[in-house]
Order: C-alpha cells, then sequence, then structure tokens
DNA sequence: TTTGCTAATGAGACTCGATCTCAAGTCACA
DNA sequence: TGTGACTTGAGATCGAGTCTCATTAGCAAA
C-alpha cells in the first residue's frame, strides 16, 4: 500500500471527525496514524499497544471509544472470526469488498475479491426481500502448506 | 420439520456418544431433547433455560460443555452474527449448508440455500490454495417491512 | 444385584474482551 | 484568556465462556 494513500485515509477520517463535530484530540491522532500506518489486520488490544508507542497516554477506553468511529466511517472494518476477540481491517479504504479465507491450521489469513460473488449476493438478498448493507464471507480451510507437511505454526502445536 | 426427523436427530447423537465413549447422562438427555425439539437458532443461555425445564439439575457448564459435542457430531451448527454470543442452529442436520441473511433494523434471520454459491466458494478456495473446511456467509441487510414501514421491532427502539 | 472404575456433574471462582463511570483535563471558538 | 462541552484515563464493572474440585452417577464386569 502507498503512502500516498494511507495519509488520504488519516485525512478521510479526520475530516469525518470534523463533520460530526468530534474533537481531534493528540490520542486519536496517535490511533489514526497507527491503524493507517499498517496494512496488517489487527485486534483492539494490538492497536491499544501501537499507539502508546506514538503517544504513552492512550489508554484502552479511547481505543475501544475510536474503534467505532473508525468503523463507521467506513475506513476499518470490524470482523469476526470465531475467536473471542474482534479483528480489524484497515484495507477497506481501498478494498471495500473483499473478504477472507482464513487456515484453520496456521491461522493464516488470505483476501480476495470476487465481483461474481457480490452479484450472486446482491441476487439472493434481492429474491428473499431484502436490501444488502454489508457482507462478510468466511471461509474457514486449510491451506496448502498444511496439506503438504502437516506444518503448523499454530502457538501451542 | 417432521417429528421423524427430529428424533432421527436425537437419536444420532446419542450413538455419536456411544461411538467417542461418553455417557448418556440424565442432563445430557435433556439438552439434546431441548436442542432437536426447536427449529429455532438459540444461544448457550436459552438453552440453559430451556433444558431446565425438563430437568432443573442441568446447569451451565454442562451446557457449555454439551455445546462443542453437539457442533462436533455436525448436527448443530455454531454462528457468530457479530454479537457478544454465539447462536446456534439445530437445522444442519438436514440442511448441512444453509446460510443467513440478517435484518439489521429487526433482527429478522431468514435461512437461504445455494448451489452456485457453494461452487463459487470451492472454486476461490482452490485457485488460492486452500481446502474448504467450512463456511460462513453473513448478509447484513434491510428487510422490505422495514424499507415499506419504517417499523421496527429491535428492543429499545 | 453389587462393585469399582471412571467419566460427568454442579457450584462457584475465574478469565478476559469489552463497556461504563466519573472526576479531571483539553479542544474549539469566541 | 475564558468558557463549556467534549474527551480523557483509571479502574470498576459486565457478561459470555472456561476451569476447578469435591461429589455423583453411568456402565460394565463380576
Ligand atoms: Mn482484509
Ligand atoms: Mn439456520
Ligand atoms: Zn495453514
Ligand atoms: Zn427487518
Amino acid at each position: 500500500m502507498a503512502d500516498l494513500e494511507r495519509s488520504a485515509a488519516k485525512e478521510k477520517f479526520l475530516n469525518f471527525l470534523e463533520q460530526k463535530n468530534l474533537r481531534i484530540t493528540n490520542q486519536r491522532r496517535a490511533i489514526v496514524e497507527t491503524v493507517f500506518s499498517t496494512d496488517q489486520h489487527f485486534t483492539a488490544e494490538q492497536l491499544l499497544e501501537w499507539s502508546r508507542k506514538r503517544d504513552s497516554s492512550v489508554s484502552r477506553a479511547t481505543v475501544y471509544r475510536t474503534l467505532p468511529l473508525l468503523t463507521e466511517s467506513g475506513l476499518v472494518h470490524e470482523m469476526d472470526f470465531g475467536k473471542d476477540y474482534k479483528i480489524y481491517d484497515p484495507n477497506y479504504a481501498d478494498h471495500p469488498n473483499h473478504n477472507h479465507i482464513i487456515c484453520d491450521d496456521c491461522d493464516k489469513i488470505v483476501e480476495f475479491e470476487s465481483e461474481r460473488l457480490e452479484t450472486l449476493e446482491n441476487e439472493i438478498s434481492q429474491n428473499l426481500g431484502f436490501t444488502v448493507k454489508s457482507q462478510q464471507l468466511r471461509i474457514n480451510a486449510s491451506c496448502e502448506d498444511m496439506k503438504k507437511l502437516g506444518a503448523c505454526n499454530k502457538k501451542g502445536h
């Protein structure tokens, strides 16, 4: 991801705050800069840890308060992979409709986009009398590496 | 759903327990009978409440211990709709690969099956070098009723 | 049946991600 | 600068789910 797009996402979020009459605080700046300086999927706790490197005053509460703003702005996507914590994806500013396939054996996550999938989803929803607001296709699978070697990077194995 | 299929599911689960050298206790019987006497999606807490009507000695611990057995047997499906609790679906004995569309406004859940979706998922996974183990497509949407009347059954609205 | 082994149980402590409370601090605008 | 609403951090609290451990109860062999 180009640095250009990244700082664009940051700008968009600051504008989003302004539009909602929300204040641009040092803590929010630290959090947003953290979010848009990585391509990685992250947890709330990771975001807290990383943000504190930029501004040690960032608290857990502020991270948890800012995350809903980030998802509401559409720049970050909240995901549920069946763990007991949520995972956040900062790549939605640029790729708003991608999905994920997860290797249950090594926790690898691969992103993919599919026009046909989107079309099919809309078709199904329409037939059922719904208007799609969002969708999440989660595929749990076993990756090639696992099949080949029985290798496993998972903690505790 | 026919009572026939229901008691078949119950039998299947008891056989599953036997195969794994697990004991058929009164509590497990109460839980299983509860699960397969409804078509509704339910939470762990609901299952506890309902099971206790059949056997008041059923404990929360036993419900939470039995649920993984039910899902492992393939007769019940565990789902994540982005809430902080899981939802269980007893309709998988008969319809193993259906998906769900949820109305964000009134919490209505509609099930659907799609051959084309399944095919597409397998195709995508194969291209990425994965072997599908399970999938969950969640579509969040707005249902016809909501569009028409602006009605809203949701608690607190 | 009785016995004996072992799995299974209930009560309640505990975990941990997430939310809430509230007094203190700070941003934005005049 | 002053003002007031917005925002903050610390820590209490919540709630779904897990774990512990003393006790109970399947179940198969005798
Ligand atoms: Mn992604
Ligand atoms: Mn279902
Ligand atoms: Zn893998
Ligand atoms: Zn609705």
